[in-house]
DNA sequence: AAGTTCGACAACCGCGGCTAT
DNA sequence: AATAGCCGCGGTTGTCGAACT
């Protein structure tokens, strides 16, 4: 959709120079001090008014997915990755609806544990990570126990995204 | 000790939905 | 009804530290 995007620098009064990359905490500072005051909203004013030379989308970002005080990081608990394998089986790749069911991690965070940790350890035990089902050229090196225990996990998935349906 | 590869995660980009005009 | 702009989402990339050679 093309002709929604905004031209490169359409109402900008200045050719502000907006800064990129990893937040300092000085920023961090601003930012947090600014939405403590006024609360968040109309990010495309928002860093300016906060004095920071950022884009607004890159301040949502860093709020959302960092600063919110009641954030969860770090380790996700085993009851934590059930839960997102579960949902994902029903949801797909819907981080923001998956993070919802999960209301201190953001989608962000979750997306990025599926990716690196939860997808790898499904494909390990030879489930497709996509469908959620045993997927159809297993590796043949880890037979027999392998294979009843993704028909055993499918069946536990299947079932539990019955009950998140419901 | 130096160089290379890998893994984890923060941040960016582009798109689509929604709303106001 | 058409258009412009904002917001949020999902995919992807960049960066940095750890592990390995």
């Amino acid at each position: 959709m093309l002709s929604k995007m905004r031209p490169p620098s359409p109402n900008r009064k200045k050719e502000v120079r907006l800064k990129r990359g990893p937040w300092t905490a000085e920023e961090d500072k601003l930012l947090t001090a600014y939405i403590q005051k006024h609360g968040y909203g109309s990010w495309g004013s928002l860093p300016h008014k906060a004095g920071l030379e950022r884009c607004g989308k890159s301040c949502r970002l860093r709020w959302i997915n960092y600063l919110r005080p009641y954030i969860k990081r770090g380790k996700f608990s085993l009851e934590e990755e059930q839960t997102i394998i579960q949902l994902h089986a029903f949801l797909g790749n819907r981080w923001s609806a998956i993070a919802a069911h999960l209301p201190k991690r953001t989608d962000n965070e979750i997306k990025n544990h599926w990716n690196t940790h939860l997808k790898k350890r499904l494909i390990k035990m030879g489930i497709d990570p996509m469908t959620h089902k045993p997927s159809t050229s297993p590796s043949p090196k880890n037979g027999s126990n392998l294979s009843h225990m993704t028909q055993w996990e499918s069946a536990r998935l299947e079932a539990e995204a019955r009950l998140v349906r419901e």
